[in-house]
DNA sequence: ACTTACGGGACTCCCCGTTCTT
DNA sequence: AAGAACGGGGAGTCCCGTAAGT
């Protein structure tokens, strides 16, 4: 659907990207400012300067403006470039750390924010926790090819299950303590999976 | 909080579990004939025969309805009552298998049928998943204390991410895998998890 | 349902109909003041000092408050105490008399004023067709009474399709010749079909 | 207004009659399958492999795709080419019968379907109801020529009303009772009106 | 205590006008 | 110049909570 070009976009696409982060700009900004719930998309959209229904054009609900990012992809294609010989937790490991030193620094910055908001908010977390899910069962996917065994693998669901429970953990650890680094708290809990989980 | 007289209740009490129960009842029925976000409170309400506004007085949401039970608390006591001697996992296994089977069969079966609207709905899906990790972050304490730590410490954290992971990683195999038993695919997952993972 | 205690309405009902009347009175008057299509249902909601959700529970539609009155029950009632030998035609004419002799004079005037919009704007004049294609299937049935045929017979449709054809067009006619009085046009075309529609 | 070249239509022409028939086709099938107002516009232009606003440069409304047809075309040439010694009502017995026996039979089903789409769908009948008093418009001014009045004249208005009346109630008598020919229902409902609607 | 009335926000869809693209 | 995308805005539905009545 969305070609490929990589440069040369029509002044169309143009305004629709900046029309998009205008929206999660003002928006994370209000919800920082006033709290999620009581921000409405009436105020987001008049700040952003469009109106509410546009609003829905771009973000299907309120969450996705806080949920929705491309790191996923990120996350994915990293993995999958990992070499062969890791084991699967390894790879993940490797996948979270050169992935994310990917993201620059302005943007990591704005992640760890949106992170904080989005644990403060049971309904986000919620969503986020399901998100991830679905963002693993991608993983999923791809330690089955790796593994050479069928995607609906009964151990192989075990293992994205538990990568998922790991960093959802992780980062609730992190918002309690906030001196904690994101990437880090994440390595450490997977090398801790990965040691057996000794308690 | 609830009053702890264990039996003898007033007619009051007695009615309004009834009311509660006769809800839950209706709005699993019509969730499954039409569908959960095609069922309307005021549906539900009227085949109570109660006011909407009731509804809400009997579960705080939409959701509620569907995701309450008292099977949290079940597995927290079994989990208690588990000997001091055994690992965390092995007493969470232990504690899976003695708290359900407290459970009688025709409501073990509800719970089933439950199960499965929850999964297919993703809203629900999430909330259960968020769900899960309130109750376990109890579980956490719980670990906390059996191994003598203190009850934010990262790696219990983790322990019980991966349990929440497992657990409904598990559950989402038997909805694809209806002949599956849940309680037992959780105990395998759970052995898979206490064998380390291996793939 | 609704009790049919003439009198002693609880405060609650005696503010219901307040309120509905105040929609209905402030709708109409700004559809005159600035077109029917150009006033929104939030205008309306501020003048009647209500939220636009309030207005939805008082009438469905938009359409509603203008096409909504309780002069079929009057027209129904009134036809079905025309005595028996009268023929259907005959005991139409006689209801319609009688019938809107019984509306109070002021009443009868912002009749007449709500008939104009509706017959001036499309969708109006659409709805209100339909509308009162409805109330004559009621009549229909007393038809059918009346002269003891079932109430699906094919005849007796048809009389009823030609009592709301002419009666339509009779309207029609009125809005154009605003001269002419709305009931004697009525009459006065019933008449006609009496007589066989002569040219 | 539309061009009476009857033949020889440019690339360009043919290709828009195409597209208008695909629309018309996906929607009506849609409709079919998930209902009216279950089915979006969007939906429908999807299908068509358009864009939802070139539906709307083909059909000023949704509604319109069902209603649209140019059957009132063929019902119109046909009355004006009745004999002028018939009196109004039989020459619209005959141009019914005449102009619809043109109609090949494969869009006579399709007719057919739409009409019971268009009769179960409540803003669609009413939307009918008044196209069709919209179409007797046309056929009041062919009466009042061919019997020298005005074509204002209240008597004529009437006819054309009840014609309107009468041929609504003999469709949705055919609705209940799908046995019944559409066709053959009106002309004896028509035949009913001649005789001066005995009971 | 139970219900009803009401508010208000999220969200969907229709429809239309303007702008951009080809 | 034709056609598509984009955007605006209003109707309407549902959830959920508060306040007031009975």
């Amino acid at each position: 659907m969305s070609s490929d070009k990589p440069l040369k976009l029509g002044l169309r696409e143009r305004k629709k990207i900046k029309t998009r982060a205008a929206i999660q700009h003002h928006a994370l900004r209000l919800f920082r400012e006033q709290g999620y719930n009581e921000t409405t998309v009436e105020q987001i959209s008049e700040a952003s300067e469009i109106s509410p229904s546009t609003f829905f054009r771009y973000f299907p609900t309120k969450e996705a403006v806080v949920l929705e990012d491309d790191h996923d992809d990120i996350l994915i294609r990293a993995f999958r470039n990992q070499p062969a010989e890791l084991s699967p937790i390894q790879a993940l490991r490797q996948a979270v750390k050169t992935g994310f030193s990917e993201i620059p620094d302005d943007e990591y910055k704005a992640m760890r924010q949106r992170l904080e908001l989005v644990m403060s908010v049971p309904e986000l977390r919620a969503a986020t926790f399901h998100h991830l899910l679905e963002t693993l069962k991608g993983v999923a996917e791809l330690i089955a090819e790796r593994v050479g065994r069928p995607k609906d693998d009964f151990y192989i669901f075990n293992l994205a299950g538990a990568f998922v429970g790991i960093i959802m953990s992780a980062l609730s650890y992190c918002m309690v303590n906030p001196e904690v680094d994101n990437i880090q708290a994440i390595d450490d809990a997977l090398a801790h999976l990965e040691a057996g989980l000794p308690i």
